[in-house]
DNA sequence: GCAATTCCTACTGTTTTAGTAGTATAATAG
DNA sequence: CTATTATACTACTAAAACAGTAGGAATTGC
């Protein structure tokens, strides 16, 4: 039942990229450097992010990464699910689960259910901005 | 963040031994074949189950396992506490963590605790008596 | 053209998961 | 007092997931 390293760390550059937003694209090696998160990892964790829509990306020289939106637009929820993959508690709670012949009768699910539930409304009841303002 | 199958499984053994209560022990044979489940793997996790203090069990002829309270005295959280370990979703906040020396100025922290208590809260207001009263 | 950067994909060592397997110990029936 | 039925304990193993490394291609600014 633990979060990945990917789905720690990404929330973590999230939040460095709202710390450190001056408009300007941030490079990942400074957003690497700042997390003690190797650069070869930050980029694949990136990545992520990138391709779930959360960041505006720049090649090149001067360019790398920022936000696409105010940090209260960011809901953890949506940044663990783009780095972790799915919260869900057990497989057949999957969005591509296939569909289980016992489903019907069984006496679990209804729980798991609930879990998953309690899970995703926390994930989803923050955003970026309950990190920043202290 | 997913159960693993220890958990999945300890919570439907125990379910099968509140619905099947009657008083006696039940074989392990009987449960593990009611369940799907191998035998060698359930006697794995009716031991976790054992050793947590969930449960009464007799050894030799006519053993078995036996709740030792009534449904509504098992709550799934220490079903699965018993079976899973720790259901902290980050390293930091296990039983048993080594103090972090930037625990002062970590900044998800409390984001994590949060979670932490979100699951806890959930699987500790669920009893065994709600999976059988159906 | 060169330096700085993102983008993409393959590889690798370690740990965890999901079991199997074997044997020892205990209780009961006959 | 022994055969049978059961739990108890510990070691092992194949497969998957995790936590990264590594190398190179593409893009942009100067």
């Amino acid at each position: 039942m633990k979060v990945s390293s990917r789905g720690r760390y990404a929330l973590r550059i999230m939040i460095d990229l709202a710390l450190n937003d001056n408009g300007e694209f941030i490079s990942l090696k400074d957003i690497a450097e700042r997390n003690g998160i190797s650069m070869k990892y930050s980029e694949q964790i990136v990545s992520l992010l990138n391709k779930a829509g959360l960041l505006q990306t720049a090649r090149g020289n001067n360019g790398g990464y920022k936000l696409n939106r105010r940090p209260e637009g960011y809901v953890v929820g949506d940044i663990l699910r783009a780095s972790e993959g799915d919260l869900a508690p057990i497989g057949c709670l999957e969005e591509d689960a296939e569909v289980c012949d016992k489903k019907n009768k069984c006496q679990t699910l209804e729980f798991w259910e609930g879990l998953d539930k309690a899970i995703n409304d926390y994930v989803d009841s923050k955003t970026l901005a309950d990190f920043i303002k202290k």
